[in-house]
RNA sequence: GCGGGCGUGAUGGAAUGGUAGACAUACCGGACUUAAAAUCCGGAGGCGCAAGCCGUGCGGGUUCGAGUCCCGCCGCCCGUACCA
């Protein structure tokens, strides 16, 4: 009778080989079923995994594992995301090639997900730094240049001097290199550049057409591209005030309808005007270096003063010729956004406040706010940027300002100066081309070439692989592909010539952008097969880190419209859902100063307080607070120790529990003995009643209320969990399962002495609920599985098949409420309409009470629901 | 600054505008045990002997009915920033 425990650790092994050898989980493109890819952002090799991995991955697998069960032909595939700085700092520490460094972590961590018994295609898998790969990656490249979409352009570029590498835009977080955390430097070089935003309007516009990501990210993404829609203004200088060659300055401006609350003109400080002026005025030409180095440090530019320098150059107004206004070089006005120049209108933003308050400039307000008198109307310390209705601005008075931009548009656009309209349309994106030239060994190498008389000149088609050295040396910071001995020397394939190899590798983003539709067809000689890219993708369900919001998500919806252009699919969106799931983070620990990590700290209770003290010392423990693992802190759980211990059901069960995944999960001791002990306790419930279910036939109908009773657990769970795992709530769904569980547990206690009936009903309960834990807990599912009798694999079996009859009941207790407070239950037949609840609740004794004879002011019933009375 | 999200028991969290606190963790009591662990049964938002009253950050509002919707505050978290 008493079932023996449950040993994850003979059973997990067991199961995962039998899998591998079943090729059970091999995606197949002309299996039937309707297609359905689910993919968790592939890993960087770092060599082990940690705790978000485990969950990410056991998210992504419930998926792939449900929507098997529901009859689709699923794509599940891994691998790794494997170029990148990590291999070369290790190379340099430890003397050892990138490449064995990172096959090597490959070869750990795929052990390590393989322990998580994951349902994935292991057939498929590649490494982004297999020349498999990168080969394919490079005729990308070529197909981009072809169609204009890659090119050379000198730039300022981001400069990590600890790195001694170039950093795309995106890749720069408060002046700093994101991966060094060193000061970026501005550098001028010559760089390879992805034109992204050929796409600009594009990728804005299709983040409206994808429902199913989070608003969060498409947010995100909304911000970065930046479209702002506004004006290109051009002011004429006053004769006399400004240099030779300087008659007009150009000003973007997405409110034009403030142009009469004008006070002042401002340039960048790398503006031509700026740097006209500055030679003949040594001040200005301080005042322009002084901005220069405020501009590189981050912490000038947290405290941001707006300074200014006044040129003495005076604009006139495009409206009256005897209006003109001074013109400033500014710290706080961008080169590289617009055209380098402002107009300041002081009243209706509070960076131009801010500046005009300090060098005494003319405060006009134009945009009047609903409800305000025009005569008093003031600004005082906060610029009034709402909407209303435009005054102080002669023709455009009494327009709101959207009519006032377009007034104004009109009127400027049909002025000519010059034989040119002295305002036109403009459409300004923030976002900019991407960079993706790096100085680095450990990357795809950029195929082209540089001929001396041919210029740059793509490799020949038929010469790829462009393959790295082997023997290269890291005892130097830079790129060591500059320094090898001869493999920069090449053949210009256009003439026959000498020419020098680019030693510029991608950006490894570049790698992650396609990576995806590479898994579709992944051995194919040509980057993907069209036909079945187009069949298996968009991925229907991607799953990672909501830190890609931005740069991963942003270059992948770029590249599938560039791959869409160059041929190699036929796709709008890479991704059809997104879900960014939580961080895993748990408690820190203090000794002193020291960090201390969790399995050296030991809790008790004194008082109702939890206190800690350190395992090997016996020191007491400060209790810090609940932060994302990292090394730094100590406060990482290593899941290669809780799967050894409990196993990877455990892990992947807590990982599930509780939390919703979207939010952060608190990884505790409890809570994975928790899990683990329902684990025990569920195979237990299935070991105990599994000799006894004997082959009781499964009736069509039952009559017997424990039967009944347990039919309708069984189902009504089912319906729960598979809405819940069609939305990825996965800790309502282990809810769910929970209260199955403790319903069966106290049906199924006397099964031995039950009549068939209720056994035939135990035996289906049980099979549902073993399907229903399959995608969360697959080994032990799959052991309980074999426990009732099959000898098959459950993956391979087909969801539970509900019967909607059961999901009703006959009768349905309503709440029933006087004034909106409960004050007792009616239980009424479930088909009972509203009159015959209105009359159930007139004569219950509660209302007959609190009516005390009389009529009630109002009856609301809502079947199925609740009834009110309202006395 | 701007944008977004969130505030519910001791804790993680449930709750299409309809019985607030499902489920779990921790806790308390009991059974089993020489004992402990494991397991099983039971308890539990607060106040109150009870009837009952009060309870979802605070203050208003809409509604028969608000954790949920609206307005105004407070607090925390995340993203982002001289973007004209």
């Amino acid at each position: 009778m008493t079932t023996e425990r449950y040993n994850p650790r003979a059973v997990e092994p067991r199961w995962q080989k039998a899998w591998d050898e079943a090729k059970l989980y091999e995606a197949r493109s002309d299996a039937p079923g309707e297609t359905y890819y689910v993919l968790e952002m592939f890993p960087y090799p770092s060599g082990r995994i940690h705790m978000g991995h485990v969950r990410n991955y056991a998210m992504g697998d419930v998926v792939a594992r449900y929507k098997r069960a529901r009859g689709f032909n699923v794509l599940h595939p891994m691998g790794w995301d494997a170029f990148g700085m990590p291999a070369e700092n290790a190379a340099m520490q430890n003397r050892v090639h990138p490449a064995k460094w990172t096959y090597e972590n490959i070869a750990s961590m795929r052990a390590q997900l393989k322990s998580m018994g994951l349902s994935l295609d292991w057939s498929r898998e590649f490494a982004t730094c297999d020349v498999e790969y990168y080969h394919r990656q490079q005729m990308l490249f070529l197909d981009f240049l072809d169609a204009g979409l890659a090119y050379r352009k000198k730039s300022k570029v981001n400069w990590d001097p600890v790195d001694m590498t170039v950093l795309a835009n995106e890749q720069v977080e408060d002046g700093r290199g994101w991966r060094s955390g060193a000061l970026v430097e501005q550098r001028e070089l010559v760089q390879w550049f992805f034109k992204i935003t050929e796409y600009a309007d594009d990728l804005l516009e299709a983040l409206d057409h994808l429902p199913n990501w989070p608003d969060k990210v498409r947010l995100m993404q909304k911000n970065w591209i930046g479209k702002s829609e506004g004006l290109m203004v051009r002011w004429q200088l006053a004769g006399g005030t400004a240099p030779a060659g300087h008659d007009e300055l150009t000003v973007f401006t997405t409110r034009p309808d403030t142009l009469f609350g004008a006070s002042f003109l401002a340039v960048a400080a790398d503006h031509p005007l700026a740097a006209s002026l500055a030679r003949n005025d040594p001040a200005l030409a301080d005042f322009i270096a002084e901005c220069r180095r405020a501009g590189t440090s981050a912490e000038a530019l947290e405290t941001a003063e707006k300074n200014g320098y006044r040129t003495g150059v005076e604009a006139v107004h495009p409206f009256d010729p005897a209006w003109t206004l001074p013109v400033y070089v500014a710290n706080f006005v961008l080169m590289d956004y617009g055209t380098g120049a402002i107009f300041g209108c002081p009243a209706h933003d509070q960076r131009d406040l801010d500046f005009a308050r300090k060098y005494e400039l003319p405060v006009t307000p134009v945009v009047l706010p609903s409800r305000e008198d025009p005569t008093v109307f003031t600004i005082y310390a906060e610029a009034y940027g709402g909407d209303g209705v435009l005054f102080n601005s002669r023709f455009l008075d009494g327009m709101s300002p959207q009519e006032g931009f377009e007034a104004v548009a009109t009127r400027l656009g049909e002025t000519m100066l010059d034989g040119a309209p002295q305002a036109v349309r403009k459409v300004n994106f923030r976002l900019r081309d991407w960079g993706v030239s790096r100085q680095r060994y450990w990357g795809c190498p950029i195929p082209v070439l540089h001929c001396e008389t041919c210029g740059v000149v793509p490799e020949a088609r038929e010469n790829l692989p462009v393959r790295l050295p082997d023997d290269v040396e890291f005892d130097k910071p830079g790129n060591p592909l500059d320094r090898h001995p001869t493999w920069r020397q090449a053949t210009c394939p256009r003439c026959g010539g000498g020419a020098r190899r680019e030693t510029d590798t991608m950006d490894t983003f570049v790698d992650s952008s396609w990576y995806f539709a590479r898994f579709t067809s992944p051995r194919a000689e040509t980057p993907t097969v069209p036909a079945i890219a187009d069949a298996w993708l968009p991925v229907d369900q991607y799953i990672g880190g909501v830190e890609h919001a931005i740069l991963h998500l942003l270059y992948s919806r770029f590249f599938v419209r560039a791959m869409k252009a160059t041929g190699h699919l036929d796709l709008v969106e890479p991704f059809r859902g997104l879900f960014t799931q939580g961080m895993v983070v748990h408690e820190t620990y203090k000794d002193g100063r020291d960090w201390v990590p969790p399995s050296d700290v030991a809790f008790k209770e004194v008082d109702g307080q939890r206190q800690a003290t350190r395992v090997s010392t016996g020191a007491p423990i400060e209790i810090g607070g609940i932060e994302k693992m990292s090394k730094s802190k100590r406060n990482v759980v290593d899941p290669e120790d809780i799967i050894g211990s409990y196993g990877a059901d455990t892990a992947r069960w807590f990982m599930l529990s509780d939390s919703p995944p979207d939010r952060d999960v608190i990884w505790t001791e409890a809570g994975a003995e928790g899990a683990f002990r329902f684990v025990q306790r569920l195979w237990r419930l299935v070991g105990d009643a599994a000799p006894h279910l004997g082959d009781a036939a499964r009736p069509a109908s039952v009559t017997g209320e424990t039967a009944l009773a347990i039919r309708k657990a069984a189902h009504r769970t089912a319906s729960g969990v598979t809405a819940d795992i069609e939305r990825l709530g996965f800790n309502k769904a282990v809810a769910r399962v929970h209260e199955l569980v403790n319903t069966l547990a106290g049906a199924l206690g006397d099964l031995a002495r039950s009549d068939d009936e209720t056994k035939a009903a135990a035996a289906e309960a049980l099979e549902f609920l073993v399907k229903l834990i399959a995608p969360m807990m697959p080994h032990l599912a799959q052991e309980c599985w074999t426990v009732l009798g099959n000898e098959d694999f459950v993956a391979a079996r087909s969801w539970p098949q509900i019967d909607e009859a059961l999901l009703r009941d006959d009768s349905v207790t309503l709440p029933l409420q006087i004034n909106g407070k409960k004050r007792g239950d009616l239980t009424v037949p479930a088909d009972a309409s509203k009159a015959d609840i209105e009359q159930a609740a007139l004569d219950s004794q509660v209302v007959r009470d609190a009516l005390n004879g009389g009529q009630p002011k109002r009856l609301v019933v809502v079947p199925g629901r609740i009834v009110n009375v309202v006395v």
